[in-house]
DNA sequence: ACCCAGGGTCATA
DNA sequence: TATGACCATGGG
């Protein structure tokens, strides 16, 4: 089975046609779709593993409920808050994340005192979260606290993998290393359009099943030109 | 009636 | 280290 050259990393100078490809079909995405950092911090959990468009209710149940501050999150009764966040799916377990993550921001201060903190304190503060695993971290560190931490998601994974830029089964942080190196001398807001990007085109393009008919990447995608980069799933 | 969605934790080997 | 079970709603 040609593997793909699956185990070269990803490259800046071959990441950068990626993203102005990208960027000419998707446009300017402007995420994180929150109106607030703590709101970004919010999202960022209750979007695990769930559509996006289930989060917005979520969220917007959670004001009608007077539930949009931490400190009001922390102190709700648990049933309570399930029931508010309950169309974001997982309600009981992601309304136990949203508290131990409101109990955690409180104690150390919230964002007045993270913003001194430097990305890798607050990185490991927020693994330390019940709840809170990379891709959480990393969303929340990306777009609530403006630093360069390159987020890795399923889209990512699906979408490098077939273009046959790393092996998608790789670790968070191997995947997450070689993306930050690529992307070292890249200002703030090219990380933030990137990521954005990735899953604009993973919803409308490189879907489960891909979409390579439309797909502007195709030139430059192992699975574009039909090589096996060994995703047994297509019937 | 499926499959999928901007994961993480915990138990098991 | 690496799988598997579990959590649960809403759209295609």
């Amino acid at each position: 089975m040609p593997r793909a050259n699956a185990s070269a990393p990803v490259d800046g100078a071959e990441l950068q046609p990626i993203i102005e490809t990208l960027w000419a079909v998707h446009g300017p995405q402007g995420w994180w779709p929150a109106d607030t950092p703590f709101e970004v911090m919010i999202g960022a959990i209750l979007t695990q593993n769930t559509s996006w468009q289930n989060v917005t209710r979520a969220i917007a149940r959670l004001k009608s409920a007077a539930l949009d501050t931490p400190e009001a999150i922390r102190d709700s009764p648990r049933p309570r808050l399930a029931e508010a966040i309950r169309p974001s799916g997982y309600f009981n377990v992601k309304a136990e994340r949203l508290q131990a993550f409101c109990t955690w921001y409180l104690e150390v201060g919230g964002e007045p005192a993270l913003r001194d903190w430097s990305t890798p304190a607050i990185r490991a503060a927020l693994l330390g979260v019940k709840g809170v695993g990379p891709e959480t971290a990393d969303d929340i560190l990306l777009y609530a606290f403006h630093r360069r931490c390159f987020v890795i998601d399923a889209y990512t994974r699906r979408l490098f993998g077939r273009l046959g830029l790393v092996t998608g089964t790789a670790p968070y942080e191997t995947l997450r290393a070689h993306f930050e190196t690529a992307l070292a001398d890249r200002p703030l807001p090219v990380w933030q359009e990137l990521h954005a990007l990735i899953v604009a085109h993973g919803k409308a393009t490189c879907r489960v099943r891909p979409a390579c008919g439309a797909c502007a990447l195709r030139p430059q995608c192992a699975v574009g030109r039909g090589m096996d980069i060994g995703e047994t799933a297509g019937a």
